[in-house]
DNA sequence: GCAAAAGTGTTTTGCCTACACCCATGT
DNA sequence: ACATGGGTGTAGGCAAAACACTTTTGC
């Protein structure tokens, strides 16, 4: 895909309307695979040759009218084609000089009509199955691919920082909250949601001490459904009771409380 | 004051500077009185007779050049003296109709070149000795004004959603990190502490329980001074320990590892 | 019957909770 | 001596951490 592509597709949906020149969105989407986290990253390649940082958070100004998650939703769906997903913001980012770096002004001159503009970002990050996005590959995904979070090291404008700062929201945000209704699958093994912890706090978990835990939380439902075809023990299946799941993601379980 | 003094004064430091169109800080400010919790606001009554919401978060737009925590610190200097306050970020609000009530036109046509233009405003919040205020009666004095946080039941814009947030965060960060290092004096005693964390989670807490729990922290240094002059047994004054201060900052308490 | 992953229980330790009285000072 | 707020200890329950073996299935 061409620069020129590039550009069209980003506005494609609302000609009418206008482009904020200072505001941005940037979406950190966190994909698991049932052992590590990986991260949904727009590859550049074509375009930046020979940068060590072609791959990018799938990021771009919002419209003046639209709201700051809206754009959120926006955004990632024209880069990587998703759709529905659930959007956290975490953060603005506003230094002055993100977008100042010499090695990002190429991009910036190809892809927006105002490159030298101020731009403060407002960060975003989502937790999705991985496979969500493999089953269906458009034209994007050529564009959009997953990257092990352990990976990546460079990223360009300040991406690094921000996908630091989301892994860090991301861990606290799981020591006080359940976790992964948007990443498993629908039904799910204690093992598999085991695996999903490690892979966050990136640190092997006791099991039996897991598993009472999380039973304890009662936030799931037991299904009266087994693994089928493995070779071994079958697991049971459960699934997160939303009521329970939701109160929680609105409290939170703290346990230092006054 | 009259608005065409204020809306000098929110740009006499900068005046090569441009204003960013869309993008501004606000800023709540907790004080503590050794009682309840207050939180500092622009009084705009000479302007809004009659307006159920006279009183607002200090805030405005940025300058294209500045760092965001510089902008919220400057404009929290401008509007009411303040300096040197550690502001933190905790969240972006930016709905696109965030300043469009009829009610709140008539002051932004009075202090915005761009009455019309979206903002999105990046919210900070700090704590602060109320004394630090009261002890510099500058000509803000007559602007900005301490609120008992449970009076406030009105605000302009979506500075309530703002100020319930800010609140919300306040006890969450509560919860997993020390508090009280920039709203205490620089010596304390435990029961003012304590009177601090009832006022933020508005809530009698038992002072043996309290105690304990503090000084098991070892975020406290016992000093070898006491309360002088005072008509019953004098307390111990305390101060923050700075480095297990800063690295609970950093790393927080949780009970809730795995 | 064996390989492979699922699932289970106990003990120890420390923290949270609830609760009531004595202490040091000024007047 | 009395009023005022400061300061202390203990027992019971619950959750966290550490730790190893048995179960069920497919092949």
């Amino acid at each position: 895909m061409t620069l020129s592509k590039y550009t069209k597709m980003l506005t494609k949906k609302s000609t009418s309307k206008t482009l904020s020149e200072n505001i941005s969105v940037d979406c950190v989407v966190f994909g698991f695979d049932g052992n590590e986290l990986h991260v949904l990253l727009i590859d550049r390649e074509d375009e930046m040759k020979n940068v060590a940082s072609a791959y990018a958070l799938p990021g771009n100004l919002i419209y003046d009218h639209e709201d700051l998650n809206q754009a959120a939703e926006r955004v990632l769906n024209e880069l990587t084609g998703l759709t529905n997903i659930y959007l956290e913001q975490f953060g603005a980012f506003g230094n002055p000089n993100r977008i100042k770096k010499k090695e990002d002004q190429p991009w910036l001159k190809a892809v927006r009509t105002n490159p030298n503009a101020r731009v403060v970002t407002i960060a975003y990050y989502a937790l999705i199955r991985m496979s969500d996005f493999k089953l269906n590959p458009s034209s994007f995904a050529k564009e959009a691919t997953w990257v092990p979070l352990k990976d990546i090291a460079h990223l360009p404008f300040d991406h690094f920082d921000i996908l630091n700062q989301s892994v860090n929201y991301l861990r606290n945000n799981t020591k006080i909250r359940p976790v992964g209704y948007n990443l498993l699958p629908e039904k799910f093994t204690l093992n598999e949601m085991q695996k999903l912890y490690e892979a966050i706090f990136n640190k092997k978990i006791d099991n039996r001490n897991f598993r009472r835990k999380i039973i304890n939380l009662e936030v799931l439902n037991k299904l009266d459904e087994k693994q089928e075809g493995v070779a071994h023990k079958p697991a049971i299946y459960y699934q997160f009771n939303k009521e329970k799941y939701h109160s929680y993601i609105e409290k939170g379980f703290f346990k230092f409380e006054f």
